[in-house]
DNA sequence: AATGGGCATGAATACGTATGTAATAGAGTG
DNA sequence: CACTCTATTACATACGTATTCATGCCCATT
């Protein structure tokens, strides 16, 4: 049905082998064989088994990325990994987090990609003891996994978590609110521990009360949000574990009718492009995702390619403010 | 390195075909030996390969999406169809559309996947010509391609754009602006055809001037609006392709100081769940995009199981109004 | 007890490409 | 003219699995 290299050959009067190296540049097939060959494929329209090729040679030139595809941030992500991939001429499988043990994995075992980016680990998944297990490379994409020592690339989140709330402290801030992250997630446990950080170096108390957990995305911005101002005691500044939640937070405030930053500030960390819109205007800490996640691509690929030393490599990307409109001084009450 | 088959069987006494008949569950094996091997398998933490599976039975349970990365829907599709191909056990390797000649599509053509998915086909398009050429099955989502005649899963486009416009009409607005979407799409073909239509239809004129042409995205909304705002005769109320579209123009009219609708009513198409969040409140259309997806994935792995006739397939999905916030009754001048 | 049938398994091979090794032809050198 | 060396190509094989066919075995039937 479809032309393999052994019809081109026969078509071009040459053996099997002498089209796979006439057709990737092998010095050693004479010009006018090569013309032939080429001739053959096109007429052929052949196209090079990427299959065949893989069984042979043992690489696939792709890569899997496992994502949470609930995840606020993997739009953001994703396109710039696909093109930092492709770039260098890998392909993407993209595989969604599973919540179960993992059966859903076999793709990243069974040698059907070279590595793997990791951009969701929960802490405690199996997952990248599975792959250190069977050698397969893997990087960390914005979030350290437990126990396994890999290659990484983080945002420096608990300079994040301290500068949104130095934000808010530097307003005047004191009677202050969290809308927090899973604590299975580093990102979020490390943002807090900035949170609290900074607090607690100025005095403020957060009381637990004030403490609402949830997940990362709007939903939870907005339920917890609700909860917070339903709360004897509201606070007058929310901090957010993400923009997604704060954004979550913002569209829960207009329907309560405060409105922010007059009657609530509300800041977020991460940074993503709706927070700069006016309709949001969103004080936040700005991370560089799409040029971390360009990194993690990057890296995976220098790691494959060997020109890695054998140590895990970390990249720690810095954060920056981003004072916007949702954010301002403390009125007294 | 990594145990294959023959390195089970060895360990558990058998030959490399009893290894693969008994781990694909093929009841002529003894439930003896498939204990053994069983055991064996586990021992060494075996996982087959998909690529000697794949080579051997010419079907790698894998296909491709062909995703425009920038379009603002795809965050919404890629899920819906990730899970859909998940749960009827087919993997998904993503590919960015590209804008030049179609060379990195090799992946496609090249049988390393069983099919495609053309999410975001432009019209003059060789891709689609190329799968068929080759037989390989594809299903086109959301957007009908040129000549070439394959299974397709669309909403009634030229429906939405009607309705789009009747929400506006209704409304007694006569003053009306469009920003319009690329020629190139079909999506955005139908939806202008609708518009025009009801306008005609209701003897109301769409001046050319009126009319920007952009894609689909945040920013040409943002860039559309403000030009429309700075005609002699500004429209009252502007129809926007798409809703990405409409948030655009609704930040614009935020940043220039536009009331909305007091001063000017903006509808769009597609009903993201953005645009029901409160600060956005956006009026539009509603496709049942995330089902829709699903359905082109089914109707993918259908093809691909050879349970659909031979004719083309076509699911046309319904569209429904969501008068929300952001239109209302044209005020006299 | 001989034979036929069914059942469990092994041997051989195919899938498409890449690569190591052998072979052939041509050219250059003595 | 013979020999060697090199350039070019063919041959054989490997990669991991699935499948077709052949083989051997046991049991039932006559």
């Amino acid at each position: 049905m479809v032309a393999t290299s052994r019809d081109v050959a026969r078509l071009a009067g040459v053996s099997q082998p002498t089209v796979s190296r006439a057709l990737r540049g092998d010095p050693r097939v004479t010009a006018e064989t090569r013309r032939r060959i080429a001739e053959a494929a096109t007429a052929l329209s052949y196209v090079p088994s990427q299959m065949g090729r893989s069984l042979s040679t043992q690489a696939t030139h792709r890569v899997a990325m496992v994502a949470d595809l609930a995840n606020p941030l993997y739009p953001l992500i994703l396109p710039a990994i696909h093109d930092a991939l492709a770039a260098r001429g890998y392909g993407m499988v993209l595989l969604a987090e599973r919540e179960e043990d993992g059966s859903g994995y076999s793709p990243l075992l069974d040698r059907s990609v070279d590595g793997v980016l990791l951009t969701t680990t929960r802490r405690e998944s199996a997952l990248p003891f599975e792959l250190h297990g069977r050698g397969i490379p893997m990087v960390m994409l914005n979030r350290v996994g437990g126990m396994v020592d890999s290659d990484s690339v983080v945002a420096d989140n608990v300079e994040a978590g301290r500068t949104a709330a130095r934000m808010l402290i530097s307003a005047g801030h004191r009677e202050i609110g969290l809308l927090a992250g899973p604590v299975e997630a580093s990102t979020s446990v490390d943002r807090e521990t900035g949170i609290r950080e900074a607090l607690a170096d100025a005095d403020i108390p957060l009381r637990s009360a004030r403490v609402v957990r949830g997940w990362f995305g709007h939903g939870s911005g907005d339920a917890g949000m609700r909860k917070l101002m339903s709360l004897e005691q509201p606070p007058r500044a929310v901090i957010c574990i993400s923009d997604s939640v704060a954004i979550g937070a913002l569209n829960a405030a207009r329907d309560l009718g405060l409105r922010v930053p007059a009657d609530v500030s509300i800041v977020g960390i991460d940074d993503v492009p709706m927070s700069g819109w006016p309709i949001c205007n969103l004080s936040t800490v700005a991370l560089p995702l799409p040029h971390m996640a360009e990194d993690a691509a990057n890296l995976l690929v220098d790691r494959l390619l060997g020109i890695l030393p054998d140590e895990p490599v970390r990249h720690i990307h810095p954060v920056q403010a981003m004072p916007r409109g949702t954010h301002s001084s403390s009125t007294q009450i």
